[in-house]
RNA sequence: GACCCGGUAGCUCAGUUGGAUAGAGCAACGGCCUUCUAAGCCGUCGGUCGGGGGUUCGAAUCCCUUCCGGGUCGCCA
């Protein structure tokens, strides 16, 4: 829990302060920050800031700042110090600290608590994310809110939150109202007891093109969605079938990428609820009628919908509900909504209403945006029929790395099996590698290559060590630090040191994508030292040590990669 | 039109509180498998950090302005 190069960053940016202030009776600002190239040391102060406070020559101040690090507590640590212009570059003992880092991992990994933290102990955490719209495909915009927000709640457990994981499906709306006018007037019922989702997409596309032609569908469309609500039972058995056979459909594509909910409760369990909000907004005479819907009016910014004309509930009034309902239930201190950015108005209207409602939550709201997954730049839509599926983007991908085992590995046992953990992998990691409120263009090519900055990178790199450390047992207790001398091999020690700080800052910004880059990192050094240190040696001592840092890069790149969603596997 | 994102190498992207010579991968080209898995490694090529101005000892990063791309803006979700 406690990482090295993290720790003596604020002891000496502590220390320091605390030396000149003492010496200069007033306060000065300390940076530490770790230096990019190697031979600037593994931390460096710049002084530029204390000799602006000071006024005094910058050669005399490095002078001092070098002196005073030599003098504290932390020398013990320290190698040597060099001054570069206005930079204090300090060098630490690369055994001592290889000693430390070590202990700490070790202790770590016995405690089962490699990474982990206790920031978020005794904290609630509800996460809204995947909730696929019912009766249309699961595509890869879909894709993104699933994986980055199961990576996300995996990142908040490892951070000690207790996270409440719900699949807030999206089941109601006028969309049935569509749907089931267009199924009950010219849909098969063959054809989608056959194959549910794709015939009940392509009704609703048909019914919006049939639409352009006769505007008067759209009335009918409500009407049918105003039934809905008022319970007409041969609506409610069509809306239940709909729903069943897409839940099914969607438990086929969670299986296959191992995520799981506390809740799929989706929009229509809340629909009763909801005259309770339009009465509370009433009786706080926040509800006004506009054109005949009743609106909340919320100035500067578009106002939030709570009822259509017809009487029926808006998306927003059944969010709103669902949003009290998850605070008394499970009283949260977060809670995180994983939405793309086109929504971002939506969420800003939500907080806003609460606020106005009196509430004390607001802040505790977050968008956790995401970029929109475009198409020759623009954005997809079911509407239009224009959509990705996501099946056959997995199946695309588990095929390429069937192929691939075929001709790298073909001897492998367990193909299939291990294709699967391949293929999906990949394309979590192919998302999840980018910062997350950048739009993405789709592009299976991308999507489905193995080399470089990929998720079977990481798996190769895990496979690789596996298959190294099986030649023989590791005797920790017999080595030779001076394999942590080089140069390669005390970087991925110093890396591994970081493991627990990228994590918390990955869980801190919602970003998958700083634990994913920093994977990607760690296991290129392990590859750049495979490359030039021969690892399997005679000497007993020396093998030892290069086996103890490959187990540890192991550990993490398989803790990491677990975090993020994918698969470890032994062989591939 | 208003508001919100984004613009860094041919392409996809990193760049933490402003710090040293702006970094990776892909693509291209050239090397490295009789020894630990070549889904790898090493090297070469590739940059007006969209443009302009400002703040600063120091700006890809902060401020202003402008151009370009995308998104959103009352009865969809």
């Amino acid at each position: 829990m406690i990482t090295m190069i993290d720790t003596l960053k604020q002891d000496i940016r502590d220390y320091l302060e605390k030396t000149l202030e003492a010496r200069f009776q007033q306060v000065i600002p300390v940076v530490v920050e770790e230096p990019k190239k190697a031979d600037q040391g593994d931390l460096s102060v710049p002084v530029f800031s204390i000799v602006k406070e000071l006024r005094q020559p910058l050669p005399l101040i490095t002078q001092l700042v070098k002196q005073l690090l030599l003098e504290g507590e932390l020398s013990t640590m320290i190698d040597h110090i060099d001054v570069m212009g206005g930079f204090v570059n300090v060098h630490f003992d690369k055994k001592a600290m290889a000693d430390q880092i070590i202990a700490n991992f070790t202790r770590d990994l016995l405690n089962n608590q490699l990474g982990s933290s206790n920031e978020g102990v005794g904290k609630t955490i509800v996460m809204d994310y995947s909730s696929p719209n019912i009766a249309k495909t699961f595509s890869i915009g879909h894709l993104r809110s699933t994986i980055i927000g199961h990576a996300i709640g995996n990142l908040l457990e490892k951070c000690g939150y207790h996270v409440v994981r719900i699949n807030h499906l999206g089941d109601w709306g006028t969309q049935f109202g569509k749907i089931i006018y267009a199924y009950l007037h010219y849909g098969d019922p063959a054809k989608v007891e056959a194959n549910p989702i794709e015939e009940l997409v392509k009704l609703y596309v048909d019914f919006h093109e049939r639409e352009k032609q006769d505007p008067n569908l759209e009335v009918e469309a409500r009407a049918v969605f105003k039934g809905l609500e008022d319970r007409n039972p041969q609506y409610l058995a069509l809306w239940e079938k709909f729903r069943e056979v897409s839940l099914q459909e969607y438990m086929k594509i969670y299986d296959l990428l191992g995520v799981r909910f506390d809740s799929y409760a989706g929009e229509a369990s809340y629909v009763d609820k909801t005259d309770a909000i339009i009465e509370e907004l009433t009786a706080k005479g926040l509800l006004v009628e506009d054109q005949g819907a009743m609106i909340v009016d919320l100035g500067d910014i578009a106002p939030a919908l709570i009822q259509k004309s017809d009487g029926t509930t808006l998306y927003f009034t059944r969010e709103l509900a669902a949003l009290f309902f998850r605070k008394r239930e499970y009283d949260f201190d977060k809670v995180l909504y994983v939405v793309g950015n086109e929504q971002k108005l939506h969420f800003e209207q939500l907080r806003r209403v609460v606020d106005k409602m009196g509430y004390d939550f607001p802040e505790d709201i977050i968008h956790v945006n995401f970029g929109l997954v475009l198409q020759d730049g623009k954005k997809m839509s079911t509407r239009k029929g224009k959509i990705v599926k996501l099946i056959d983007v997995l199946e695309e991908a588990i095929s390429m790395s069937l192929s691939y085992i075929g001709d790298k590995n073909p001897d492998l046992e367990n193909k299939e099996e291990i294709a699967k953990k391949i293929g999906t992998s990949a394309i979590i990691f192919n998302d999840l590698k980018n910062y997350r409120v950048n739009d993405f263009e789709f592009n299976l090519d991308d999507m489905v290559n193995f080399n470089g900055q990929t998720g079977p990178y990481l798996q190769y790199t895990s496979v690789r060590i596996t298959s190294i450390l099986a030649t023989s047992p590791i005797d920790s207790s017999r080595i030779n630090e001076d394999v942590f001398l080089d140069e390669v091999a005390f970087d991925m020690l110093k890396e591994i040191s970081l493991y627990q700080d990228t994590i918390s800052r990955a869980a801190r910004e919602f970003a998958p994508s700083i634990l994913a880059k920093y994977l990607l990192h760690l296991a290129s050094l392990f590859n750049s030292y495979y490359g030039k240190e021969r690892i399997v040696v005679e000497d007993s001592m020396e093998r030892n040590a290069k086996f103890l840092l490959l187990f540890m890069v192991r550990a993490v790149l398989d803790d990491g990669m677990k975090l993020l969603g994918m698969q470890v596997i032994e062989k591939m």
